[in-house]
DNA sequence: GGTTTACTTGAACGATCGTTCAAGTAATAA
DNA sequence: TTATTACTTGAACGATCGTTCAAGTAAACC
């Protein structure tokens, strides 16, 4: 084994992140990867097999990093911060304020069934720690007790993936925040009825 | 002449909708308009120029319908409107939940410069659009006045982005109406301060 | 020591991509 | 009537795509 697996995902991770599912060739793989085409479909099959250990690899370090905030001692201040850090990093990373797996949710029909289930997972997983994040809030008295959690919780994730969207093309981080500060407003506001 | 301009650019639009610009390939659009390629590069140059034909149509289309809204008696309701009959379409008509703007801004660097000067060009004249609505509203006393009206133009087409790709991968359009019903909830409620 | 297994190499394959071009048609202008 | 212009046809081009494969290497197992 000439090269160390993990270094290969996170090389990859890298450049499917920059570049999208669709948009990294297989020579562009096999240059950041410096390996050759057989040695890479030896391991991973496919250019789609390789992708759905990236997506995997990404939700679980995403899926960490929320569970953080979970634990926090303040839920919703570090709720703030994940949004801060995810959406104002330096310009050399700036890929990094799309989010890979919504990136892949638009190239979805180009992916492949296999990797195609691993982002939906992902989103679901996602979901779920989005409301854990939600849940931790209530109970620490930093949402109200009668806030809905699952509507919350999509609708958290949904304001996440819109200004993910928001902050790529935004210059000025300034905006970027008042949108998060806007946010968290909502968060702790009114909740539409069941009733329409 | 065989074929009409207008047909041609309508039966284009429903395919790059569908299908975005990088996989509706020109196999698939000569067949869409029944035109061999000489005939679509005869006309149009490029893919790609008649690809920025189809986004003009497609912005001139979306905002004729915003100042609608902004014309109607009760611009708020006719904004909620909107939002709904562009979320919750029928199953056939599903593709059109997707703005096409925001489609093709996942993949602009497919695009090349001119069709994505019109993408981006489009988006500005969208956000002109909703912020002539909000101004309406405050006119017609449906929202307060301090509503910042710049920012909140911002956060709501963010609100319209986010909604459109969360309605495309959602099936119960209940679900959906509940997330319009806070968006109209959040635009009247508080807004974030200068100073952060 | 011999066999197996996992990995590596790099040339090459077939398919598909956007595009070109020589040739033809039909309407308009002079 | 002739020349020009705008459009149409369909075969074909070169580039690029993901992938395959014969051949080689090196550690692991028997």
């Amino acid at each position: 084994m000439k090269y160390d697996h993990d270094e290969i995902i996170e090389k990859a991770t890298t450049l499917f992140w920059q570049r999208g599912f669709q948009a990294a060739g297989m020579r562009d793989i096999q240059q950041a990867l410096d390996m050759r085409p057989g040695s890479i479909y030896a391991r991973f099959q496919s250019k789609e097999g390789l992708f759905k250990l990236v997506v995997e690899h990404y939700a679980d370090n995403s899926a960490k990093r929320l569970k953080r905030v979970t634990e926090a001692q303040s839920p919703l201040d570090a709720l703030y911060h994940f949004f801060e850090t995810a959406l104002t990093g330096p310009d050399e990373q700036r890929y990094m304020r799309q989010c890979l797996l919504v990136k892949s949710i638009a190239e979805l029909e180009f992916i492949g069934d296999i990797a195609k289930k691993a982002v939906l997972e992902s989103m679901q997983t996602l979901k779920a720690g989005f409301r854990n994040i939600i849940e931790a809030c209530i109970e620490k008295g930093e949402l109200p007790e009668h806030t809905p959690t699952s509507t919350a919780a999509e609708w958290l994730q949904n304001q996440f993936v819109g200004l993910r969207a928001f902050a790529l093309l935004q210059d000025d981080n300034q905006t970027t925040i008042k949108m998060i500060d806007k946010v968290i407003i909502d968060l702790k506001g009114q909740w539409p009825q069941q009733t329409h």
